[in-house]
DNA sequence: CTGTTAGCGCCTTCAG
DNA sequence: CTGAAGGCGCTAACAG
């Protein structure tokens, strides 16, 4: 029992396939008896129109694809949320791909994408993934996120981490911590890289040492590296963690110590994925719009790929977006504490339309 | 520009796309040199197979089509995870389709689906969606997740949520509570009337009374709801929310009334999102393992898709995954502690091979 | 307005 | 072992 095809629904009303295909797609003018006969045939045939093969034809598959290098966290979950948003809005669907840790797999990734897809959005915080979306695409429109941008003019949605980094430290410095430690980020990945040199050059700036422990943004990294820390004569008085995972750790070694963050140590974490807002201490981080972010980048995807068409070449080269500290208790002594901090759910909840969530 | 053909390299080694094809896809036996020709050819023309064509010519798309209602939270993130795992584990794609409230949203997207994907699972909360994918998807497999099940053999992975209640209960009976509320999910939401519905019954053969109050699902509703509980004149010393994220709105609510949680009230709530660790108290919770359940899912999907070739009748009817209890600080006041509760990150980390994750 | 025809890019019998 | 030819299901000229 094969499906039917547009042929079926042709012979059994009685007219040609490319008329079938008129009143389907409604581009041109067709009589209303032709629609009606069309339309009962495809009701009883229970016709549905193969988007392979028209895909084939119009050489254009409504789809996009993108291409991470994992699936872990809310960062990404948080990402797709925007993406898929961006999709609907637009009537593309979304074809996700992850886990390329090494180029190669990345790059395999891409090249099947060939014919699947109408552009691609490739997620490299490796330089050398961004290396091979240069190459192996071909035509493919590609947008890259979060990749080593500069000097290029290909389109490309970046975070200024260095810029968010120097926020954390100046905002540790206002509040009079001296001994501000680093939990950086895997080593290789860029965003980790910029993230640390922020950090470094501020408190350069600032006449103070800079210490710094390796970590991968893992809660568990971020809690045995503050763990580490604090087994030593002189512990930090504040920690930026290169990302809320690893705050969160931060402040569960602090606490497990006998410790109070903020008092003893403040803490300081990057993204504000959810979980920091719900996390006791609730969170100081450097928010970044990531669903936000996400959705930029599909659209940019998109009018790049209808560039050719309407002539309008598109605004190119990297987008850069800045991160905006979020203060919340993690990092506010009481002493400096200005104003009450609400520990009520704020208005985070993303679903706008108020509408109910699934399980 | 256009990128290169089968018949480009065919032209440009001198041999027909037939034997292109076949050094390709290597099946059949060729001359070395044959292959070494149209390799180079491939090479030099940096020829990339259309995978779109392919598909139409071998009627098989190497896709797999996942219609999800909505993409907030950790449950979806996890969901897809495990899904994605799989899919690249048998070299497939995995497409993703979200925000189908509606239950004709949810129809026109699998249609639309049709030409696209080898299969589909479908994850319908409401019943109407899941009428709709037995009837509107034709021929095409289909894997349903979390729908009702009962009386059919369709393929389909569930949750028992009605003995997950029917613990949660259990555990709070046990550690003395006996003013056990219930936040509920959204109404109309299989799971969500199925939990309910196991409170209810378990409240009733312990001969308690039962106090039922809305909820979406959303940490907002959990706090609201119990905020309104603890205003009244005898609030009740347990909650068991419908999911984490209302578990811990629910905490927010016992705490910023002064109260605390689990000494004055218990909370226990249910899916064991990644955050219900790393919240304080940590929450007990019914554990599903949801990227193992995505995963399962769709590797039904797949034997269900190979069925016809390899004419093996693949198991139908519904799949049942029990919840396990995971007991944590937000149930066990101090008088029913046993052991000590650690707060240091457990090996929840789920990045199994110790890789780098990204921000 | 409608039908005929030629592809889209690839795989796959079927002869040679 | 290799080439030629016929589809896969649909759209898009081009005639009528």
């Amino acid at each position: 029992m094969r499906s039917a095809t547009i042929r079926d629904v042709a012979k059994r009303s009685g007219v040609s396939v490319a008329s079938v295909s008129r009143v389907l797609n409604g581009a041109e003018a067709v009589t209303e008896a032709m629609r009606g006969r069309v339309l009962e045939a495809v009701e009883t045939l229970r016709y549905v129109p193969h988007s392979g093969a028209r895909s084939l034809s119009m050489r254009r598959t409504d789809t996009l694809g993108v291409i991470l290098p994992d699936l872990f966290g809310e960062y990404f979950s948080e990402l797709i949320r925007g993406m898929d948003l961006a999709a609907r809005a637009h009537g593309k669907h979304l074809i996700v791909s992850s886990s390329h840790d090494d180029a190669e797999e990345a790059a395999m990734a891409m090249r099947s994408m060939r014919g699947r897809v109408d552009g691609l959005i490739v997620l490299s915080p490796h330089l050398d993934a961004a290396k091979l979306a240069e190459g192996l695409v071909g035509s493919l429109p590609v947008v890259l996120m979060n990749a080593a941008a500069v000097g290029t003019d290909r389109p490309c949605i970046t975070i200024d981490n260095h810029d968010g980094a120097s926020q954390a430290v100046a905002h540790l410095l206002e509040t009079g911590r001296r001994r501000i430690a680093h939990v950086r980020g895997p080593v290789g990945n860029l965003e980790a890289d910029d993230r640390m040199r922020g950090y470094g050059q501020a408190l350069e700036a600032a006449g103070l040492e800079s210490r710094i422990e390796p970590g991968d943004f893992t809660q568990g990294s971020g809690y045995r590296a503050v763990a580490r820390m604090l087994a030593e004569v002189s512990p930090p008085d504040a920690v930026f963690a290169a990302n809320d995972m690893m705050a969160v750790g931060a402040v569960l070694a602090i606490q497990e110590a006998g410790l109070n963050c903020p008092d003893d140590i403040a803490v300081v974490g990057f993204d504000d994925v959810p979980i920091a807002e719900v996390v006791r201490p609730a969170l100081t981080t450097l928010k970044v719009d990531i669903a936000g972010t996400g959705a930029r980048a599909l659209e940019r995807l998109i009018t790049l790929i209808q560039a050719p068409a309407t002539g309008a070449l598109p605004e190119s080269g990297p987008e850069i977006v800045r991160p905006t500290l979020v203060v919340r208790q993690s990092s506010v002594a009481l002493q400096h504490q200005s104003k009450t901090v609400s520990s009520r759910p704020s208005g985070r909840d993303r679903n706008l339309r108020g509408e109910p969530h699934h399980a």
